[in-house]
DNA sequence: AAATTTTATCTTGACGTCGAGATACTTTAA
DNA sequence: TTAAAGTATCTCGACGTCAAGATAAAATTT
């Protein structure tokens, strides 16, 4: 059965039968699955009054386990976004009551963003909601497809990953 | 051997004991490895001096095949942005002379977008290299897992191709 | 044939991000 | 101890996207 990729690939090798695009049956799939697992995380914090943004603010807060409090900039490394956006979502979390800016009490040009305890509870329900949607999406696959693909996965991602320190 | 998703995995499960995080394994890894790909294709399209953006609109047009013309709302369905966005898209490859807006003879309120011998030019160069830099991407795969990943990636896809029209 | 609805494109204003630069504080070196 | 370099955060202007609305033409209905 086809897909919108099987068509993206058909144009391409009638129009340019002297290239491989081999590739794109990976990679093309990977980015356009990841588009829509975009749209589909997006629908699900509406429930929850939540834009993506603001999860992946509050979701790195939540990981680093209590108190939840992180500096803006391990924020901005975790959520690879520049430090003038972060500024930015700092504030209207603050605005939202969801996080709190406070003073760095070991260096003065420091500050910590804290969970409030509504900030936690938003962000654990949506997450739980996240992963129902999410398992539902990979329904259809069994559980060995899923370990295998995991797999090849973590070894596409590795070298991006160790590219960075 | 360990990737970014692995700890982030790590991270939820010693906060989250309750939650299932598996699917994480495979759609987190998804997202990760499409930013980082992004990322990958705009080090690509720099040498050829094209932004990604330009890329989408020229590959569409290409694909279309001799004389590489659409119409707007054709390209805004290829490219997934709203109709603003392609007008000033439009607008912008115009000004560098990498397509052309002709009137659609059998539509008054039509317009075709054709590609420019020069943005022909351009999106042939970009995607052979594209497509190179793809290759050793994906060099460490065995075709067999390539083939593997690109049937499981198909039918992960599919729900959401099939939800539209 | 006139009125209505639909379609195609462009215009405009709001919004979020980026990136360069500014500010304040800390660390290292002289 | 003073100067220089480094670090943490915020400020601000430019840019691209989106979404709603405007305009114009075509298709449909009456």
């Amino acid at each position: 059965m086809e897909d919108e990729v099987d068509r993206l690939i058909e144009a391409w090798r009638r129009e340019r039968p002297d290239l491989d695009v081999a590739p794109m049956e990976v990679l093309s799939r990977v980015s356009r699955l990841a588009r829509h697992l975009d749209r589909a995380r997006s629908q699900a914090f509406d429930t929850h009054g939540l834009e993506s943004w603001e999860f992946d603010v509050l979701a790195a807060l939540r990981r680093a386990g209590a108190p939840y409090q992180l500096s803006p900039g391990k924020l901005l490394k975790e959520t690879l976004v520049t430090s003038g956006t972060m500024t930015n979502r700092v504030d209207r979390l603050t605005a939202r009551g969801l996080v709190e800016r406070l003073p760095d009490p070991s260096d003065r040009r420091g500050v910590l963003v804290q969970l409030t305890p509504a900030g936690r509870d938003a962000v654990d329900a949506a997450m739980a909601d996240l992963l129902t949607h999410e398992r539902a999406l990979l329904g259809s696959l069994s559980e060995r497809d899923q370990l295998r693909i995991a797999r090849v996965l973590r070894e596409l991602v590795r070298p991006f990953d160790q590219e960075k320190h």
